[in-house]
DNA sequence: AAACCTTGTTACCCTTTGGTAACTCTATGA
DNA sequence: TCATAGAGTTACCAAAGGGTAACAAGGTTT
């Protein structure tokens, strides 16, 4: 029944399976036979590719955390002004958040896991999303209150992005991220007059 | 040792007690040992106020959801213009943050669980906060976009906050939430002009 | 074709933990 | 003082689930 593959092949199998799994169910909802019968295979073999549960579940994130950073990260990169770079950013987050759904869910939805080391590498890829919207922050205010707003920006696409997201719409991420995108800039140019 | 209590203080007691520790240390990660422990009784006693783990956990959502309701709801009520309410609405989302720091893990922190039910409980609760924050919203826009900007709002907040709160930061919810309101306001009045 | 490495399975262990049955303790009122 | 009701404890059960040892099956190389 189940085809036999080679290793590495196998271990891209499980991840592609599994993120799926633990997407849909969560962390603790999820057993490892879960994720075994989801990939057409027995328990034992997931541990030839990953130590433990939490070994799989890290790599997972680590990998969708990449995927949404250098998204964000070459999109405000590749842009000329302030407001270009914020339509540029949210548009590709949204877009991300479209088309790699799952993990999304993973890193953000509600039925994400967060121990001690899931919450320390969400915090990080968080972080590390924050600094690549650093630069559409006015330079000339509180670097404090900067950082209330960068962490606010992400909270705001991710907030939106859930919503979204667990209710199931539909949307397009270029007229979504225009959108917010319009929002957020009238809103730093408001803190930046005022602050 | 252990004081002996009428049924109804030790019922508030667990309540108070047990809203901490599943605050400090998530759902799956705290067992009813460890809520007996923490409120200085063995695990029976907690069967007798409560029918299961499940439903001693939303009995503390339910009292978090109640009281942050309110406290946002009176908040935007009690506000003449668009502006104000504004502004009086997010200093008592912050305010409300800071004061009921447990309750606000216990629903927003990385750490909150989100089975089934307690998903449809919490998304109950944002939801009805929205609704006390659409009066903000010009109601001459497209009613679903309008919609994903309430949920928008409601999700910057609960952004910055989860951020702030789980970095262990200490912070003026007044100014705080004058600062994010000034932003939200212009941000709207934009959406406004462009939408 | 036979030794060999890799992939996969069966069957199990063991800890954790939600939940409960049966008992004990303490205060109160007659 | 002694019976009673309600508060609390001890000791246990049963299920779930992470993890592993030992074995079976496929392909590959010589």
């Amino acid at each position: 029944m189940s085809m036999r593959l080679p290793a590495p092949a196998r271990r891209e199998q499980i991840l592609d399976v599994s993120v799926q799994v633990f997407a849909r169910n969560g962390f603790h909802s999820t057993s490892m036979n879960d994720v075994a019968d989801a990939a057409g295979v027995t328990k034992p073999v997931l541990y030839q590719h990953f130590d433990s549960k939490q070994d799989l579940y890290l790599a997972l994130l680590e990998e969708a955390g990449n995927r949404l950073r250098t998204a964000v990260s070459k999109a405000v990169v590749s842009a000329a002004n302030g407001k270009e770079q914020t339509e540029m950013g949210f548009r590709a987050y949204f877009r991300w958040v479209a088309e790699d759904h799952d993990a999304f869910l993973l890193l953000f939805g509600s039925r994400a896991n967060r121990d001690e080391e899931s919450t320390t590498t969400i915090r990080r890829i968080t972080a590390e999303t924050a600094k690549a919207i650093a630069p559409l922050i006015a330079a000339d205010i509180e670097p404090e209150h900067q950082r209330t707003l960068a962490q606010g920006l992400v909270g705001l696409a991710e907030g939106v992005s859930r919503h979204l997201v667990e209710r199931g719409d539909t949307f397009d991420p270029d007229v979504l991220g225009q959108q917010v995108a319009d929002m957020a800039w009238a809103g730093l140019r408001a803190v930046h007059r005022n602050g």
